[in-house]
DNA sequence: TATTAATCGAGACGGTACGTCAAGTCTTCTA
DNA sequence: TAGAAGACTTGACGTACCGTCTCGATTAATA
């Protein structure tokens, strides 16, 4: 609907959805959601406002489009041998970009959106996917080998660990340690064997 | 630390007090937290601009004091007998709360600021720990029944079956069934016997 | 100098420059000059507090234009034939301006700016140079005639009667008699002929 | 009314009359008469601000009182031997109380303040009294001297001079040189065989 | 090739909120 | 009581964004 008719007249400059894009980017990155202000966006993005304007409509459709963006790389599936480490190394990784702005770029500035915007929601969901996806094949594969009970709900797991990722992060804004992320893991007695020994 | 030491001077009025607080309150509950502003707050609290700055130096302490302030009855903690059943109905009322706004007052207006402001943390901090404590009361009373593996640190389950509540509520915005509460419940298996039988 | 170069961007509503400066001299005739508060003049102008600030910076700076724009048409010079008696007509129309406001528009409240804003001086200055004009015309024209010393310095005349005006009014504060002014030029004796007979 | 009615209760400080009126005074002299805030008043005087409001009910008053005080030292009659000499130095040292502020302390800032507050001008019209009444002296003594016209009127010779001494300083903004004065002295000719020589 | 229509920049416009400051009034404590 | 301190309402100050708009100047596809 954007790029496909061509229509009549000049066509717009890619150019300037990107440097747009861009500076939302680093903006909800250093200056959180609230510092977002359109006016910015434009200067910083070395474009006018009016070219802001012509594609998002508001402050709202910039923060869905900068959450459309926000796709950051679905992290390789580890594979260690133990699912419990592999659930770890995961774990890790989202509490890394949980942490605080510009280590973990705009996804606290969206989080934060999230109560009162609907498409930042729509973000977070499609983050948490792509973050349940490994998460599932590191389950699967531990169900494969026999690690796991073959009854347990993957969703149900992801829901609680991530879950107590974002609640730490969020709700108490602590750093989690390494060691306190393998205790949940081992809360949920994926392998019951593994400490029957 | 405020009313004790007299000083000279005129004291300040309560009522004004009471009357700003209330404001914030309504106003984070029907508008979020982004549709707080200082002069509707004074308007609607029936206060001038200046006293509201006398007390608040910007939204931030207000949004700061409005945190303070919020601190729900911490809820009676249930005996059924299970603890698996008393913590679904902790749960239970922890996902009303995080319901729309207006039914769960503040929260989510609070939850949505935590990412940008501390003092939002600290308030869900002090309204966690509130919640907390109503869910270690039942682990130890499991555990004192012989219910529950002594070794178990509550804080662990706690931070997992919050989190799991959060994350749902938050990031992926759906209501939450009681049924999908218990299975997280049971997932942490805290009764081994119970549905070894 | 300002309208012709078009530039880029939207022009400026040329109505809206009229429209505050109106509203300008008529709060300054009507109120003074501590009366004139910018947000008032932007809602009697009917445009926002931005548009005002946009073109003047500040309230001096609003005040300096509303001086410049203050230029009241220079007199017809009067000739009735007599040096003294053009002097006395001249005479009568600042006294005239000076008093009360709304008789004489915002001059007195440009002239109480003046202590404190250099810019209501400037205004003053080029009032004073046009009111000075006529007065010189009718003593070069006395001169041509042979009723005034060829001497005399107009510039100084132009002072002494100018301020004497002056100094009634403001310091004074009494509306002055023709006959009073009357009495002024005779002083000067610019007519040495004229009352020797 | 003020001092000798003892009354019950506390009676006044009268170090905190001086002190506000002092402050007023250094106030007007150092930011004019839009500079002059109650509320930096009373600081300034190191007095609370309702005692200066239990003395003057506003702005207006405390400037009243200000110009009440304002009453520098009337100046020494001159004698020189001439007329227009005397006259010449009466002028310098008006011109002197003219020029910028804290030379001359207060009064150009009371004369700003003339155009809106009647009280001003009532201060301005005790000093121009004051000013006045060297001015008549000298003249009479010219007078007896045979030096001056004997029907000359010593009031309209004041207001001459003395208005474009306030001329140029409050309208034009200028110092007044010494020289010109004497030219204004001289043209008003009160001492006509001066110059016929 | 000329037309045409949408783009781009710049920036004015009416709004709304921000946070500051002062004017006056009122209330309390202390001396 | 007077005096100091300071809360209170009111209302202007000057700033910063919002979202809309009007320009003049580019561009590309179309006629």
């Amino acid at each position: 609907m954007n790029s496909s008719c061509a229509g009549p007249g000049r066509p717009r400059d890619p150019e300037v959805d990107s440097a747009i894009l861009n500076a939302v980017g680093e903006m909800l990155t250093e200056r959180g959601f609230e510092g977002l202000a359109m006016e910015q966006v434009a200067e910083r993005a070395g474009v006018s406002k009016a070219s802001v304007y012509r594609r998002f409509a508001n402050r709202s459709e910039l923060l869905e489009a900068a959450c459309a963006e926000f796709a950051p790389a679905l992290p390789e599936t580890p594979d260690t041998g133990s699912t419990n480490e592999d659930l770890v190394e995961l774990l890790v990784l989202m509490a890394e970009a949980m942490s605080e702005p510009s280590a973990g770029g705009p996804l606290p500035a969206i989080l934060a959106a999230a109560g009162s915007h609907p498409e930042a929601r729509d973000a977070l969901r499609r983050f948490s996917d792509n973050r349940r996806k490994p998460m599932t094949e590191v389950i699967d594969r531990g169900r494969a080998r026999g690690d796991v009970d073959p009854a347990l709900d993957g969703e149900l797991v992801a829901d609680l660990l991530a879950g107590a990722v974002l609640f730490r992060s969020l709700v108490r804004g602590e750093e989690i340690s390494e060691k306190r992320l393998r205790r949940y893991v081992e809360m949920l007695d994926l392998e019951p064997d593994s400490h029957s020994s």
